[in-house]
DNA sequence: ATGGGGTCCGTACCATGGTACGGAGTCAAG
DNA sequence: CTTGACTCCGTACCATGGTACGGACCCCAT
């Protein structure tokens, strides 16, 4: 056997976890209670009960997609389903594919109005910094 | 005199405010909690009192400020200094402007994020709606 | 073997932005 | 002059996404 095959999940203790997410412990432990996280069984290998438990790359690599997938604007429900269906290999592609499609709709949405905000904004900016005779008119900013 | 002077602001009630604005009742009382929204005094204008507040032009002007802002990424307790800032003509337009600034800085953060997400659920809906090998892998769609 | 820092777990609390409820008052139409 | 819709106001509740606390336990170094 290679050295690669024995070279073991790094398991990391949950705070070891946290951090590789760039999250806080408590906010790991919340992601448990939500189901998004698994809870590892504490590793009672032999014999001996380790009452602490171990997490792996699989877990940060779940952890980040969360972080990812919010970043996405997908709330932790639908982050659960993600997950959900990633682990069925049932083949549910086609409700992944509309989960993303619909998700994708959202975005293009939010990024439009954060776009025209934008603008307005740059608008008021000038107004504001500019002339001295210039309102400034913060309460008309948005008024296309 | 004409009858543009005499055509007074049109007085709405509540109900009416908030139809303008496209929210709720209760969200306009919740506005007027957090000082967004003025509570107009009762027009007891000729002596009978009226027990009903009744609202203009202006309140739906400030209703509609408040809404687009938002929409902006503005939280309600930044708007309340936008608003604040309107009202003083302290000419405190370096802070509207710095403000602003702010804004669109936060802005341009959101949008790329978004945009980077997007481009990741794009790629991930055609893998999952596409060939019948092709893995489908939800947990590495943000794997940049 | 003892101390100190980390873990475990339940439960409580927080901020944001609302939403709902209930009782009393008001107002216009019939 | 009653009825029914609306208003007023205080207070309570909600969903989301965490954050904090406290007591018990564990584990490693000294």
């Amino acid at each position: 056997m290679s050295s690669q095959m024995l070279a073991r999940t790094p398991s990391l203790t949950i705070a070891g976890l946290a951090r590789a997410g760039g999250v806080g412990v408590e906010t790991v432990r919340y992601y448990q209670r939500r189901g998004l996280i698994e809870t590892p069984r504490r590793h009672n290998g032999a014999g001996r009960g380790g009452a602490i438990r171990h997490y792996g790359d699989a877990h940060v690599r779940r952890l980040r997609f969360i972080r990812a997938a919010q970043a996405a604007g997908f709330t932790l429900e639908q982050i659960g389903e993600l997950l959900a269906l990633d682990a069925s290999h049932d083949r549910d592609r086609d409700r992944a594919r509309a989960l993303a499609q619909e998700q994708i709709a959202a975005l293009d949405a939010r990024i439009a109005a954060l776009e025209e905000a934008r603008a307005a904004l740059h608008k008021l900016a000038r107004a504001c910094g500019e002339g001295d005779a210039g309102r400034c008119p913060i309460l008309t900013a948005f008024d296309s």
